[in-house]
DNA sequence: AGTTAAAATGACAACGCTGTCAAATAGCTA
DNA sequence: TAGCTATTTGACAGCGTTGTCATTTTAACT
C-alpha cells in the first residue's frame, strides 16, 4: 500500500540516495539512470512523503501566504496564483490570515515559521508594508516576497518585492475623466495608512496637476477600502445639493466605488449622466453592479503567481532564471458603463 | 536558536517522551510533572517541529479542503471557518481547490492526501455531493467530513456529513413573499447539478403548494449561481412585458439575484415597488447592491468551523464531545430593502 | 510493614527522507 | 594501456518526533 523511496530504489536496481536525486531534479544523474528511476516511480506510483523530505533536508518544501485583508476577491485571486505555482514546484502552501491589530500577531507569525519551517512567505498588503515584520522576518533568516503598491525603484532592498503601480493606474484614471471633460473629479481615498492609498492620490494629483487643475482638498474624502466607506465618502462629498459641483468621483477600489454608485443612487443621481465614478482593482464586483464599473484592471493571480515565483527563484539554488520573472505590474484602465462625458 | 524537545526535556528535568506526552495532552501525566515541562516550554519558547510529528506519528498533523467553487465570499468564510478551528487544535490546513470537469481530478486529490499523509479531509459542494469522490476516500480510509444541502436523514452514512437546510430556507422567504401578497412568484434555479438548487427549488414549491398556489413550469428559469445567470434569467422571465404578471423572484443565490436586479434596472422596473427579488447565502454581496437585498442567512464560517470540529472528533481518540457539534444548520430570512408588497 | 495493582515515566527504535563523504565508474590524455 | 580527472553512484548517519514496551514510582490494599 505504501511505497517508500526504498522499494522504488529496490525497483529500479539503484540506490535510495539515486532516486532521492531524480525526484529532486538533481544533476549529475545519468539519462538511463534517471529513465529508469522514473519508470519504477510511474509503475510503483510513489508519492514521496512530504513530512519526511521536510524533516530531512535543509528547507522545507512549504511556503507561507500571509494576509490581513478582509476583501474575498483579492484574497482568493492571490491564494490561487501562488497555489498554482506551488503546485508545479511540488510545494505547500501554509495560509496564515491575521490581524494587524493583535498584539501578538509578530509572535503568531513567527511560531507558524518555526513549526512549520517554511521555506519562504509572500506577504500581501498592508502586511508588506509594516517594517517591524520585515525587520522580524530579517532575524529569523526566512525569505520572503512583499507585494508592494509603487514602482520598482532599482533600490537594493527591491530585490524581493513585486510592485503594483498604482500611481500610473490613478493617472490614467483621472486622465481618462479629464479627457471626458471633467473638471471637479473627486476622490474617495482608502485606509490612511495602506501605501496603495498614497499612491493612487498621488497619481490622481499628478495628472490633475498635469493638465493645469487645481487640486481642491475639499474634492479628497478619506475613508477606508470598504463599501460603507465609499457611501459615506460620496454623501459627504455631495451634500447640500453638491455645492461643489462634483462630476467625477474615483473610488479608491471599486467596493468603495460601489458604495458611491449606491449613495448617487439614494441621492437619484443618475449614473453616468450626472457623475461619473470609476473604482480600482477590476475585481469581480466591478462586474455586477449597475451601470458597470470603470475601473483598472489588476491581475491579482499573476502578480501573486510572479511573486511565489520570484520566492522560489531565492529559495532553490536559483534552478529558476530569475529573468523571466516581472517584477512591476501596472493595471490597465477598463472603461464600462460608470463613467462618461461631463454634463454641462 | 533551533529549541529541540530533547532541550526541554533536560531543562524540565524529565524525559522527552515525557515532554512529548504533555505537547499532545495525553492522559497520566502527573500535574507537578506537567507544570514542569510547561514552564519550560515557555521558557526556552519551544515550537514542536510539525514535520517531524508528521512523520513518526500514526497520523499527520494536516488536515485537507477541498473545494470547486467560484464564489470568492464561500470559500473565504469557509476557509476561515476550517482555519480557526485548525489553529486551535495545532493542525495545519492544506487547501486545494480543484476543478471537478478535469479527469485527474481523482487522481490529484489522492496523491494530495498521500504526499501530506492528511488526517482528514472536508469536502465542499458540489464536491461533496460526488459518489465517486466518496468511494475513492472511503477506499483510501481517509476520514472526512462532507457539506450537504438538505437535513441530517440520520442515516448511518450521515455521521460525516454536515447539512445545510436550503429547503427550510428557500420555504421561509417563499412563504414571506407569499404573506407580502405574490402570487406569481419566479426561480431563477443556479446549476442543476448542485444539490441545493434542488433542495432549494423542492422548498419554494412545498411552500407554494401549502398556500394553494398552482406553480407554474414556466416561472422557473434553470440556470447557473452566476451574476450573468441572474441577468440571463430575469430577462427571459420577464421579456415581452412579463406576460405572466410575475412580481417577485427568487434568486438561486445573491449573485443571481443582484443579476436579476441589474435586469430590472435595465428594463426600467422599480425594486421591490414592481418586483420583489430575494437571494439566497447573505454574502456581503447582498448588502452592496441597491437596494440592499432580501436573503437567507447562512453563516459559512461557523458551519464550516463546526465541519472541521466533527473532522477532528473523528480523527483524534475522540477528545471532542460529539454532542455540541450542531449537524444540520437552517439558514434565517434576513429582510432588506428587496423585497415588499406585491403591486396590484 | 508487606504485598499488589495502577499510574507515571523513561529507553530506544522507528518514521521516510536527504546530507555527507567515500567509492566506483567513465572519459580522457599521453 | 596505464594514469589521471571528472562524473556518477552508494553507504550510512541523522533530522525531531512518537510508538512500544520495560521500568520505576505511587497508591491502595491486607
Amino acid at each position: 500500500m505504501k511505497v517508500t523511496i526504498n522499494d522504488v530504489a529496490k525497483h529500479a536496481g539503484v540506490s535510495m540516495k539515486t532516486v532521492s536525486r531524480v525526484i529532486n531534479k538533481e544533476p549529475s544523474v545519468r539519462k538511463k539512470t534517471y529513465d529508469q528511476v522514473m519508470q519504477a516511480v510511474k509503475e510503483l506510483n510513489y508519492q514521496p512523503n512530504t513530512a519526511a523530505r521536510n524533516l530531512a533536508g535543509t528547507s522545507s518544501f512549504a511556503i507561507g501566504l500571509v494576509y490581513d485583508n478582509p476583501n474575498a476577491y483579492y484574497i482568493i485571486d492571490m491564494q490561487n496564483g501562488v497555489l498554482s505555482r506551488c503546485k508545479e514546484e511540488g510545494y505547500e502552501l501554509v495560509i496564515h490570515p491575521c490581524n494587524a491589530q493583535r498584539e501578538d500577531m509578530q509572535a503568531e507569525i513567527a511560531t507558524m515559521i518555526k513549526r512549520s519551517r517554511l521555506a519562504g512567505l509572500v506577504l500581501t498588503p498592508p502586511l508588506s508594508e509594516q517594517q517591524p515584520i520585515i525587520d522580524m522576518l530579517d532575524e529569523l533568516g526566512v525569505s520572503y516576497v512583499r507585494l508592494l503598491s509603487g514602482h520598482n525603484e532599482q533600490e537594493e532592498n527591491a530585490r524581493n518585492c513585486i510592485y503594483v503601480d498604482d500611481f500610473a493606474a490613478a493617472y490614467e484614471i483621472t486622465e481618462h475623466l479629464i479627457t471626458l471633460g471633467h473638471k471637479h473629479i473627486a476622490f474617495v481615498c482608502g485606509d490612511e495608512e495602506h501605501k496603495s492609498t498614497t499612491e493612487r492620490l498621488a497619481g490622481y494629483k499628478q495628472a490633475l496637476a498635469d493638465h493645469q487643475i487645481a487640486c481642491n482638498e475639499d474634492f479628497i474624502h478619506k475613508g477606508t477600502y470598504s463599501f460603507e466607506s465609499g457611501v459615506n465618502g460620496a454623501k459627504a462629498l455631495l451634500k447640500d445639493g453638491n455645492p461643489n459641483q462634483i462630476t467625477a468621483i474615483l473610488g479608491g477600489n471599486d467596493e468603495v466605488a460601489a458604495g458611491a454608485l449606491f449613495a448617487a443612487r439614494l441621492m437619484n443621481i443618475e449614473i453616468p449622466a450626472q457623475l461619473s465614478i470609476s473604482g480600482f482593482e477590476d475585481s469581480p464586483f466591478s462586474r455586477q453592479t449597475w451601470p458597470k464599473l470603470t475601473t483598472a484592471h489588476q491581475a491579482n493571480n499573476v502578480i501573486s503567481e510572479h511573486a511565489a515565483r520570484l520566492l522560489f527563484s531565492k529559495t532553490r539554488g536559483s534552478r529558476n532564471h530569475d529573468k523571466d520573472i516581472v517584477t512591476t505590474f501596472t493595471p490597465n484602465m477598463v472603461v464600462r458603463e460608470s463613467t462618461g462625458p461631463a454634463p454641462r
